[in-house]
RNA sequence: GCCCGAGUAGCUCAGUUGGUAGAGCAAGCGACUGAAAAUCGCUGUGUCGGUGGUUCGAAUCCGCCCUCGGGCA
């Protein structure tokens, strides 16, 4: 391990959907001089508020969120964009004597900051549509049999159901000539140019995360929800298949309000599907071995999180 | 009160002519390199409403009871 004594210091706040981040970050913008950076793949939408839980106009004055609202729906982001995003806010923070504060839940994200990516190319829509088209007729298993004699071994780690990583290693060799594989064993080390402190936060309790993100889906619908997916889906230009719209709950409101399911099941449906993300970020989040992990339902959370933050930007 | 229908997994339900059960969803676990709030993989879950009987053997057949629908009074 290398000593990180003389790197600047950046703080990361990760947590599962609903977990509490963005109140616990906007407390600690006020105390600390600290510059949060969104780490969230849905926030980076714009007309996306409600649904994405995104701090409101009052508390975005008052704690500055960079990289949220930086694309349009039509539009599309990724670990590759926010990687540069991402440092680019963190050198212009630490130049004005600041900690960049990365508070988010796109645990790809936080991976491909600290660990980088390997050198491959940018996604290109066409090529995209015409797998699509072809997988239409052959079937995704038929096109990971071709990705099997161009690349064995990215074919190996790939299941024959997963159409966008067969989609994906299929376009990088189509476009470079080269195996995924090798290009990613080719990828540099990456030493993460700052000494960071992660910071988790999650209930304890599985329950207690279950039960908050059910009512903060009810809660989203008393907001006008349901009118913020209307007024997107009458723009006309938006479609569900759209990586804005395939958010949680927006996929489901779109669907719902197309008249495929009832209420009642939209809501049971979008909050299901917001659970399973918290799943997924918390398989995620327990490799986060050197994280401090705060319950916020507990007492002494805060003061903790407060204790923890003053040792570390003192040391 | 009488008649009919239904009670099987957390939920919705399937279960052939009797051989102590299985789908979808939910849930749990995992994977993850330019769409990641995405996309995938794996895994259970049970006093078959209760009770007594017939039978070598009952979710399945019979009796009684309970609960919930619906109808008739």
């Amino acid at each position: 391990m290398m000593n990180t004594r003389h790197l600047p210091p950046a703080v990361f706040l990760m947590g599962p959907t609903a977990s509490g981040k963005t109140g616990l970050a906007v407390e600690l913008a006020k105390r600390y001089p600290v510059d949060i950076i969104s780490a969230d793949s849905a926030m980076v939408y714009r007309q996306m508020d409600i649904g994405t839980a995104k701090p409101d106009a009052a508390v975005l004055s008052e704690a500055p969120h960079r990289l949220i609202d930086i694309r349009d729906p039509a539009e599309s982001y990724s670990a590759a964009e926010f990687r540069d995003d991402a440092l680019s806010e963190m050198a212009e923070i630490t130049g004005r004597g600041r900690v960049p504060f990365l508070v988010g839940g796109t645990m790809l994200y936080f991976r491909a900051l600290t660990g980088g990516l390997a050198d491959l190319p940018a996604a290109d829509l066409d090529l995209r549509q015409q797998l699509e088209v072809e997988a239409r007729q052959l079937g995704w298993p038929a096109l990971h049999l071709r990705l099997r004699q161009l690349d064995p071994l990215i074919a190996e780690r790939i299941h024959p159901n997963d159409p966008q990583r067969i989609q994906r290693a299929l376009e990088v060799i189509t476009l470079t000539g080269r195996p995924m594989s090798e290009l990613q064993s080719q990828q540099p080390d990456h030493n993460c140019a700052y000494r960071v402190l992660r910071m988790v936060v999650c209930p304890n309790f599985r329950g207690e995360l279950h039960q908050r993100i059910n009512q903060r889906f009810l809660h989203m619908l008393q907001q006008g929800f349901l009118q913020e997916v209307r007024t997107l889906m009458d723009r006309g230009d938006l479609s569900p298949h759209m990586p804005a719209l395939r958010c949680v709950g927006y996929r489901q409101a779109w669907s719902h309000l197309l008249g495929e399911m009832d209420q009642p099941e939209m809501i049971r449906q979008a909050q299901a599907a917001t659970r399973q993300l918290a799943k997924r970020q918390l398989t995620w989040l327990r490799r986060e071995t050197e994280a401090l992990w705060y319950d916020l339902q507990r007492e002494d959370a805060q003061k903790a999180v407060l204790q923890d933050f003053d040792r570390f930007l003192e040391s």
